[in-house]
DNA sequence: TAGTCTTTTCAGTTATTATTGAAAGGAATG
DNA sequence: CATTCCTTTCAATAATAACTGAAAAGACTA
């Protein structure tokens, strides 16, 4: 039996944005699940989702996890049904939103204290270095402090968008096109 | 012999851009050659890398190459040496728009091609569906309409801000923050 | 509390991706 | 044009990540 003009297009999407998914480091199946979710709009219980996507009850379990952590979907239930069934949020504004935060927290702490601390280490022990190699130590510590501005000023810009809500967001963007043009 | 503050400082920074670029979807020593070249500044041959990174020369090649490709460091020669040498572009900014356009070539244009794909399919055969199954082909439609949309003002914004060059990035940032206060 | 239904966990397996190393291919040198 | 030096390629291998399935744990019911 072959699938009507709403479930290829439905699966088409999960497809993609699985392969998507996968080039930006998330699971390829955590994507899919996310993405089923998303374009069938409706609450689908492990099972569904099994079927739907042919994985293990194991996998459906471990990544639904995932997306309830991240904040992507939520559990919820149907009642006179004891099984628990899982919606997606279906704001896209929302959904980046959330992405972006998670990662931004996740990420940049991590990577801001390593900059820093090579920094510090740096500063400490330039002076007990041979001449030539102080000079190096020099050109190194700029770099460590270009990156650690670019990365601030990038994570500034990003708070701001984030923060702008969706309501906003066309008149941010046309403030940036404004601020470019000049 | 142990590594004076210079050489860890620099082994820091390598090892933790490389689980960066890891969770970002980049072979982790991609991100590490690179990283490499980065923090040192001075042109690097393959030699270099397999021994400071200790990986093979095959390896080296393979990544090389890649980041090559990327735009993100260039090969070049010392005179009286037959070896090719490598060195990494040291501007941050100008880092992060090659690495921003390169995804955005490689994966912007083709997830807006699958969105409009679905959608053309689904407008062609949706009146062929029973009643209860075309309202979904409708819902369908409309997420799939939300997200060309936040995609295209994504890319909007991203083009804009990319287009800026790093001289007006701290303008930018300024009026992000001012159109987001009011 | 025992019985039934559901979810989670995780050791073992499979699939995917990255790496090696040696052979082949190029390019400069004399 | 033979030699040397260097780079690339790619089949084989190793390392990593993802997935399965069955057992254990948890939760609701009567």
């Amino acid at each position: 039996m072959s699938a009507d003009a709403l479930e290829r297009a439905e699966q088409t999407f999960v497809r993609r944005w699985g392969e998507m998914g996968a080039t930006w480091g998330i699971s390829r199946t955590m994507a899919e699940v996310h993405a089923l979710l998303f374009i069938t709009g409706d609450p689908l219980c492990t099972d569904d989702i099994m079927q739907m996507l042919q994985i293990s009850r194991g996998n459906a379990s471990m990544n639904l996890r995932q997306l309830v952590n991240w904040g992507l979907i939520r559990r919820t239930h149907l009642r006179g049904d004891r099984k628990e069934y899982f919606i997606s949020d279906l704001d896209t504004w929302q959904m980046f939103e959330t992405i972006t935060r998670e990662r931004r927290r996740r990420e940049v702490g991590p990577i801001i204290d390593t900059l820093k601390q090579c920094r510090s280490d740096l500063a400490g022990d330039t002076p007990k270095l041979e001449k030539e190699r102080q000079q190096k130590a020099v050109d190194c510590d700029k770099k460590l402090q270009d990156m650690l501005d670019f990365i601030n000023t990038l994570d500034v810009m990003l708070d701001a968008v984030l923060s702008s809500g969706s309501e906003q967001i066309g008149m941010l963007s046309a403030a940036i096109s404004n601020t470019v043009k000049r």
